[in-house]
DNA sequence: CGCGGCTCTCAAGCTGCTCTCAGCATGCCT
DNA sequence: AGGCATGCTGAGAGCAGCTTGAGAGCCGCG
């Protein structure tokens, strides 16, 4: 088992190395960020352990990043901090699990083996289709490198859909699970959103991830198009 | 994402509501146990959030029920008591995640879209015909690598010749089942549909899927023609 | 209080699906 | 082979369903 241990504080990181070492991992170390992001990329690591609070680039940074680019190997996420905030953005970032400083490094220990027992998470944190991104923690979409903005009601109809991704939604449904009010609406909202979210994600792009399929509904396409 | 809340303190249903709202969820309230489980019945919700002491009914009786009814829709438990106990029996008892009061805000929607992100209900599955495969879902039909589109009735058609392939489906049969409106139809919309299909799925592979049994019907071939 | 942005309604216009009809091709029986 | 029955196909009318633009109401913000 090959560890990354990204953490700023050398003894705490040496430490860390060390203990690790004696249980049989493999363990590699970064001392900041962006480093840690690098290594991350490329060094096929069955898990990586995380600091928060780093230089060059945070902890949550350095995730999402990582599940920006589909990388899913799992997080365990350390912070000083102990506020409930810390730990909500942790793992709606992406990450798999997390502990707050002061630790136990028994604890760790367990909570690793756990994360490597339970592998790689079969759902990331964030929805894609193709080169089409969306944090629903974030309230962020992009396609491709350009981010895109958009309004409330756009991004849950486009995070439905994402959900739902390969079949195609009905009208009937997308009034359910988009707009509260089921049968309340007898106008045509969801064509006209679908329109709106079209001009946003596809028109600029050439491409069409957003399918009519005439009679039935719409279909998000998984390869986005 | 249509959420239902279940709990009898108004004010707190209130503020979850709202709350929820603006994050970008559908969210309906019950303020008792019989008359949430009663709304998760028919709801359709993508997942519950649900209160363990509830008038009429608990919180425990309703996931049980909903289990017992192969309802698998997530639910997240929230109880004023914090023993282990509890948690315990939620989950025992079917729940997916659990909140001890107070809880915090932040951390019920960064679990609730954890509990949205594993429930990704599974496709049912695809008819296969040979190199046919039709996709009833993502009403998408492929013929090897090419994928053929297809109207609505065309659809139709397929898939019912496909679920009963390799028998002799009459155009009675067809025209009840496919066309709603048995007997109404005079004229040979069968013949001119089948016509389409073919054009659509055989004349441009080179191979007959669909078989012509003169005086009774046709006959969708097992191994795709 | 005015402004801007978001949500939703409405109506007009267009696309392309569905079905009918008529004529042609094919198969079957004597 | 001829003649009848059955199935196939091309053309086109009608229309349901989708798209789009314009604009009204509403809310939050300065």
């Amino acid at each position: 088992m090959r560890l990354l241990v990204v953490e700023d504080e050398v003894r705490l990181a040496r430490a860390l190395q060390k203990g690790l070492r004696s249980e049989g991992f493999a363990v590699d170390i970064s001392h900041d960020g962006a480093s840690g992001l690098e290594s991350a990329r490329v060094g096929n690591y069955d898990a990586i352990v995380l600091d928060v609070m780093l230089p060059r680039l945070s902890g949550y940074e350095v995730v999402r990043t990582l599940r920006r680019e589909r990388n899913w190997v799992p997080v365990l996420l350390l912070s000083a901090k102990d506020g409930e905030y810390d730990e909500a953005d942790g793992l709606d970032v992406g990450a798999d699990d997390y502990l707050t400083k002061p630790f136990s490094y028994v604890v760790l220990v367990a909570r690793l083996r756990a994360l490597l027992r339970r592998g790689a998470p079969e759902r990331p944190a964030v929805l894609v289709a193709g080169d089409l991104v969306l944090d629903p923690a974030a309230k962020q979409v992009a396609r491709g490198d350009a981010t895109i903005s958009l309004t409330a009601r756009e991004f849950s109809l486009l995070e439905y859909l994402m959900r739902r991704a390969g079949e195609v939604v009905s009208r009937l449904d997308l009034l359910e699970h988009v707009w509260d009010s089921y049968g309340v609406s007898e106008a045509n909202v969801v064509e006209v959103y679908v329109g709106y979210l079209r001009r946003k994600i596809d028109t600029p792009f050439g491409r069409a991830a957003v399918t009519t399929v005439r009679g039935v509904g719409y279909r998000l396409e998984t390869d986005g198009g």
